[in-house]
DNA sequence: TGCAGTGTTGCTTC
DNA sequence: CGAAGCAACACTGC
C-alpha cells in the first residue's frame, strides 16, 4: 500500500536513525527481489556509509559513500522497518512486533534496517547512476513540490486522455498516487474517477488541483494509512485509515451525506471507490 | 471449502 | 503506438 505519504513518513523517521550509519552485512532469503542482483548489491552496499535518504514519488533512495545508489520501491506490501536487533528465532525486530515476512537485512553498525514484505513484490536496487536509470528518470512531477504548479497540472491533462483516475495513477505523469489517494483525492474534489480528462471543466481542474495538495498533505501529518500490511518504520500504523472517506467503503452513506452510497466498481484493473451522487 | 480480492508495476498481447 | 490483461505472491474475508 505505501504511496507517497506512507514513504514519506517511512523517509522521515528512518534520517535520523540510519544517516552516517555504516553497512556491515547484507543478508535475503529472497534473491528476485534484486537488480541487477543479490550479488552486485552486495558487493556494492557492504562496507558502504549512508549519507542521504529521500523519496521520489513511491521510491526510498539512499545515497552511499561511493556516491552510487540504493533504491527500494515497497510495492504492494513492503514495509522497511529498524531497531537494535533482528530475533532470528521469531524472525521480529527486536522492538517490533512480531513479523514472519522479513526478506532483506541491512545490518548497520548501529541497529538493523529490514524489509517486510508479504507478497515478495519488493524491488531493491543497487543503482550506479541514478540519472540514467529508467525507471527513476520517467517519473511525473512531485505533487508536493513548488515544481507542481497549476499551469503544469493543466499542462499534463492536456496531454492525457482517457478517465481521471488512470491519469492520476499514472506514475510518469505524477509521481506518488496510489488507489487509495486517488479515490479520497477525486471524492474531494467531487469528480467521478470514471470522468474523461480532456472533459474536465476548468473549475474542477482547479478544485483537483488543490485536493491534490489537500489529501496528501493530510495524509502525511497523519503519517499514512495502515489500511493492512503498512507499518512505519518503529513497526507503528499510520492513523490515516479513520479519515478515509470512499476507500474500501462500499455500500456505506456517502460521507458527505449527500444521500448518495459508496459504489465500488472496477476499472483498469483495479476497484474504485465513490458516490455517484455528488462525484460527477 | 474455495475463490475473489488486495496497496504496484511491468511484461505480453492485440 | 496505446490500451488491456495478467502475472508476480501469500493471505483475508465472504
Amino acid at each position: 500500500m505505501p504511496e507517497l505519504p506512507e514513504v514519506e513518513t517511512t523517509v522521515s523517521e528512518l534520517r535520523s536513525r540510519i544517516i552516517g550509519r555504516k553497512i556491515l552485512k547484507v543478508w535475503t532469503d529472497t534473491k528476485k527481489l534484486f537488480k541487477p542482483d543479490f550479488l552486485t548489491f552486495k558487493k556494492g552496499a557492504t562496507g558502504q556509509t549512508i549519507k542521504e535518504i529521500s523519496r521520489r514519488g513511491k521510491n526510498i533512495i539512499l545515497k552511499l559513500s561511493s556516491g552510487k545508489y540504493i533504491l527500494v520501491h515497497q510495492k504492494m506490501t513492503g514495509s522497511l522497518l529498524y531497531g537494535s536487533e533482528i530475533n532470528p528465532v521469531r524472525n521480529a525486530i527486536s522492538n517490533g512486533v512480531k513479523n514472519p515476512y522479513i526478506h532483506f537485512i541491512l545490518y548497520l553498525d548501529k541497529g538493523i534496517l529490514a524489509l517486510s514484505d508479504l507478497r515478495k513484490f519488493a524491488k531493491v536496487a543497487f543503482i550506479p547512476d541514478l540519472k540514467a536509470y529508467p525507471d527513476y528518470q520517467k517519473l511525473g512531477p512531485e505533487p508536493l513540490s513548488r515544481e507542481f504548479t497549476f499551469g503544469k497540472f493543466k499542462e499534463i491533462l492536456k496531454k492525457s486522455s482517457g478517465k481521471i483516475k488512470k491519469v492520476l495513477l499514472d506514475q510518469n505523469k505524477i509521481a506518488g498516487i496510489g488507489n487509495i489517494y486517488s479515490d479520497e483525492i477525486l471524492f474531494e474534489a467531487r469528480v467521478s474517477p470514471l470522468r474523461e480528462t480532456q472533459k474536465l471543466k476548468a473549475k474542477e481542474t482547479k478544485i483537483l488541483y488543490s485536493a491534490i495538495k489537500k489529501i496528501l498533505t493530510k495524509a502525511i501529518k497523519a503519517k499514512g494509512t495502515s489500511v493492512s500490511d503498512y507499518r512505519r518504520p518503529s513497526g507503528e500504523k499510520g492513523n490515516f485509515a479513520k479519515f478515509l472517506k470512499v476507500y474500501r467503503r462500499e455500500g456505506e452513506p456517502c460521507p458527505r451525506k449527500c444521500g448518495g452510497k459508496v459504489q465500488r466498481l472496477k476499472f483498469g484493473g483495479r476497484s474504485a471507490h465513490f458516490c455517484p451522487r455528488c462525484q460527477k
